[in-house]
RNA sequence: GGGCGCGUAGCUCAGUGGGAGAGCACUCGCCUUACAAGCGAGGGGUCGUAGGUUCGAAACCUACCGCGCCCA
């Protein structure tokens, strides 16, 4: 606002110490720190208030906020402020989790940087340099969340390493390895040679991928079979050719045996009826070594598995090849094979499908190795039947396919990781080849040659515990008693799988067969204004910080959730922040409007009876949206009730209700007193279903407006019935009808805002508003006809009612024909349509009668809309 | 290759059998004593295409075209 240019006197009545302008700044902080050592966000297990609870999705303890948590902590931070109100005792409660491959990454970049690696350090002071590096550095995040304006309570903020929830962790394995379900297994695995780990199937993304893809010749003379891959450096693994059983090509071959180049070993020609014969040749090379199709395929013909890399995938096999890598191994073996002539047929580039590790993008090698697993097989059986039979519902219900998808189809899950950062496997092996699994409380066997399983566990392992192991499981407490199951699970749908699916297993396991949650609660991905994925690297990314600093953290929630339709991805743009922004100023303004004219919570709200039918009507108007606001949130549609609340501030109470009340506070009597307190309890109560989203700008109004001590804990609206007031609203949608259509006139004619214009109203008696002439003549700047009034124009408002205006001599006849022809035109096709299907004798026949009945009323309303249109386009002057 | 979803105003999206809507953008007029982060008015759409069901389809069914996502 420029300060200079604004030259009207300064306004001196009561703001409650109001600026012109809400500046989030000075809000934020200070109620964050109120609310949160007034103790509002601290769940109470021993109230007596219906629970309802909330475990945040763990962040990783490496990162920071990004818009997607933004975007999530919102939803909840929403829910949970909305039940609250709502007198629920709720529990939100935050933490992180451990992050093993991304936390270690961390540490080892910075021991690199001192040309040091964890194995210089050791196992035991690394840990402790990564507990270090937590203390210092990690979670950065809950500092954000304390700016977005998060009720979690953090007296109970947990983290996947703590010691009960290790503690958790111990007992589940040990309870799984009894009941079967974890087992120790030699399996081709998905291995990162950058990160030196397994990773578990969805830890891998796919990608389609320019390679190469070459036809190999093995064998010579009428032997010879050709086999196509886009792996040649695998084929120094290979332990047999694989052909379709019924391929005509190769009958002669199934059974025989043929040398493998380059090495001179002979490998077996298998027929095995998962070789698809329209791939290249139809013939294919198998490795069980180094590929998981080849693996199954060695299974099912007893074939050995050569492993022919190490970890960091450099070749092994001894010969011209060792210690090349992959990469340099591929080249080289084509060309070996080239001189040889057995290259049929290259394709550069030939597109296929990658898999790259989701953590660092290091292309993933499938490898054999000894790893531990989970049996998923009853585990996921469990988890897809929760959701089958109703237990735990999904929302939205279309995104059920997706998990059905996933958990019916579920692979056994590889959970040891060959890290250091994590929980170390809980098992011992000793000297004689004994193999023990230790509980929590159990002490390992100790002595000569016993040593633990060096490996730790997946970290979705311990966040598939989160939803109890967070209340104190395996103990019985009083939280578990009174939180459990949590009542919703907001997540991402990206995050199905990952988390979602695990949690249900092994909650439903742990607990008894008592599902983690109640509800999946689904939001989509945060995308730009087009709709685009936010990628640093496409530099359409959005810091949420940056917003909260520059638009405040009300404004950037609102975007946020404005846009939050369920399971649907979620577009935001700065523009739109800006409008959350005004949207927040708007509010500010409209409260300190009301603040200097008086506005009150005083005292009973006046009867019905007493009230204008503004004031009817506002109040009507607000029950409704009560009611809608609260079925919105109660079903995650967030972006509906930001819509139905936004238009509800702006349009019905900023834009019609302050400006019909304008008059009446201007006064002094009683009517004034009774508007006074009406407008307080609109906004006392558009301000208490408005705190969910944008808790800040609500609580400092509120407080202001009521002085009460907080919304945080004020009781949630509860829509009044007898409020509803359909005359009222008749009465107002009439109204407004007029003064829109003056307004529509004056804009037409050119007419300056400012200007008054002697006008005549006739009809309004017609719908009821004869007594709202004068606030008519208010907004629409109409003066009484004078003595000397001469009409210089005529406006048909529908139903009835003309406006006469003399415009003192001048009009704009051919801006008022332009005018009136299209609304004639408009009036003409309603006509038409309705008189089409009322000459319809299917259509009166067939539809339902209250259908047919409104058809011709709006035939009735058009025509004599024509009438009005017509007589008034014969009184303009000719031009 | 399999599965799922989406095509509605310039952009982003609501609307799921009976008058095509919102926000932003755009045009015009305005500092009007809450707010220029504002106020008033306006323009703009063969609802992807083609069939079908129905008295009536943006909505339901089928096919096709285009786009996206997940899985392999």
């Amino acid at each position: 606002m420029s300060e200079a240019t604004d030259t009207r006197t300064p306004d001196t009545r009561p703001t409650g110490g109001l600026s012109a302008q809400y500046q989030p700044g000075e809000v934020e902080q200070r109620r964050y720190e109120q609310w949160v050592s007034a103790g509002y966000f601290t769940a109470d297990p021993a109230s007596d208030k219906p629970p309802f609870s909330i475990v945040i999705p763990p962040p990783n303890v490496t990162g920071s906020m990004h818009v997607g948590h933004a975007l999530e902590h919102t939803i909840m931070d929403t829910l949970s402020r909305f039940k609250r109100m709502q007198g629920f005792e709720v529990l939100w409660l935050p933490g992180m989790d451990h992050a093993g491959i991304a936390t270690q990454n961390v540490v080892e970049r910075q021991l690199a940087a001192q040309q040091l690696s964890r194995h210089d350090l050791g196992r035991e002071a690394f840990v402790e340099k990564v507990w270090q590096w937590k203390a210092e550095s990690g979670g950065a995040i809950t500092g954000q969340m304390r700016r977005l304006g998060d009720s979690v309570d953090w007296s109970r903020e947990r983290f996947t390493m703590d010691e009960g929830l290790s503690k958790a962790v111990q007992t589940i394995f040990k309870r799984l390895y009894d009941d079967g379900l974890i087992y120790r297994a030699e399996r081709i695995i998905n291995w990162c040679p950058r990160c030196l780990t397994a990773l578990s199937d969805i830890e891998v993304e796919h990608t389609d991928d320019d390679g190469e893809l070459v036809s190999i010749r093995y064998g010579d003379g009428a032997d010879a079979i050709v086999v196509a891959t886009t792996r040649a450096e695998t084929m120094l693994g290979d332990t047999a050719v694989a052909v379709h059983p019924d391929d005509e090509r190769y009958q002669h071959l199934i059974g025989t045996e043929v040398e493998l180049p380059l090495t001179g070993r002979r490998i077996p020609i298998v027929a095995d009826e998962h070789v698809d014969p329209a791939f290249g040749t139809g013939a294919v090379k198998v490795t069980p070594a180094h590929d998981p199709n080849d693996f199954e395929i060695g299974r099912r013909h007893n074939l050995p598995s050569m492993t022919i890399m190490d970890e960091r995938a450099v070749v092994t096999v001894p010969g011209p090849f060792e210690g090349l890598d992959r990469y340099e191994a591929r080249p080289a073996i084509v060309a070996a094979l080239r001189e040889q002539g057995r290259i049929v047929a290259e394709k550069r580039p030939y597109q296929h499908s990658v898999g790259h590790c989701s953590r660092c993008k290091t292309t993933v090698e499938p490898r054999l190795s000894l790893q531990w697993f989970v049996n998923t097989g009853p585990l996921a059986k469990a988890a897809g039947d929760a959701v089958r039979d109703g237990r735990v519902s999904i929302e939205p219900p279309e995104l059920a396919k997706r998990y059905f998808a996933w958990v019916d189809n579920m692979h056994d899950w590889c959970i040891s990781r060959q890290l250091w950062w994590g929980h170390r496997i809980p098992v011992w092996y000793g000297p004689a080849g004994e193999v023990v699994c230790v509980g929590p409380d159990e002490e390992p066997p100790s002595g000569e040659g016993w040593r633990q399983d060096e490996d730790v566990l997946d970290t979705w392992f311990s966040s598939g515990l989160w939803p109890f192991s967070t209340m104190g499981w395996p103990q019985q407490t009083e939280t578990l008693a009174k939180f459990y199951p949590t009542s919703v699970l907001v997540t991402g749908y990206d995050i199905l799988f990952f988390w979602v699916a695990r949690m249900m297993m092994f909650g439903l396991y742990a607990m008894d067969g008592v599902q983690p949650f109640d509800v999946v609660a689904l939001h989509g991905l945060v995308r730009d204004a087009h709709g685009k994925k936010m990628s640093k690297s496409f530099g359409n990314a959005v810091d949420p910080l940056d917003w909260i600093e520059r638009y405040g953290a009300d404004a950037t929630r609102f975007t946020l959730a404005r846009g939050a339709n369920p399971g649907s991805d979620v577009p935001i743009s700065e523009e739109w922040c800006q409008g959350s922004r005004n949207f927040c100023n708007k509010l500010w303004n409209a409260t300190r409007f009301a603040l200097m004219n008086g506005a009150t919570v005083e005292g009973e709200l006046p009867a019905s009876a007493e009230l204008s039918s503004v004031d009817k009507w506002i109040l009507s108007r607000l029950q409704h949206v009560i009611a809608e606001v609260g079925e919105q949130l109660a079903t995650y549609e967030f972006a509906k009730a930001c819509d139905t609340l936004y238009h509800f501030a702006w349009d019905d109470v900023c834009d019609w209700y302050v400006e019909l009340s304008k008059p009446v506070l201007a006064t002094d009597g009683a009517e004034a007193a009774r508007s006074r307190r009406v407008l307080g309890h609109v906004l006392d109560q558009l301000l208490r279903l408005l705190h969910p989203v944008i808790p800040f700008v609500t609580e400092e109004l509120w407080t202001v407006l009521t002085g009460a001590e907080s919304v945080v804990v004020a009781a949630w609206p509860v829509a009044d019935a007898a409020r509803i007031d359909d005359v009222a609203e008749e009465e107002l949608a009439a109204l407004q009808k007029v003064v829109t259509e003056v307004r529509r006139f004056r804009s037409d004619q050119g007419l300056r805002p400012g200007q008054r214009v002697s006008a005549a109203l006739t009809g309004l008696g017609n719908v009821g508003i004869d007594v709202h002439e004068p606030l008519i003549r208010a907004l629409a700047r109409l003066d009484a006809p004078s003595a000397e009034f001469a009409a210089t124009a005529t406006l048909a408002v529908t139903g009835g009612i003309t406006v006469d205006l003399d415009t003192r001599g001048t009009i704009d006849v051919a801006a008022e024909r332009a005018r009136l022809d299209k609304d004639r035109a408009a009036a003409e096709k309603e006509a038409a349509q309705c008189r089409a299907k009322l000459d319809n004798d299917a259509f009166i026949g067939k539809a339902p009668e209250q259908v047919v009945a409104k058809i011709k009323d709006r035939l009735a309303t058009a025509e004599a809309d024509l009438a009005r249109i017509a007589a008034a386009l014969k009184a303009l002057p000719s031009a």
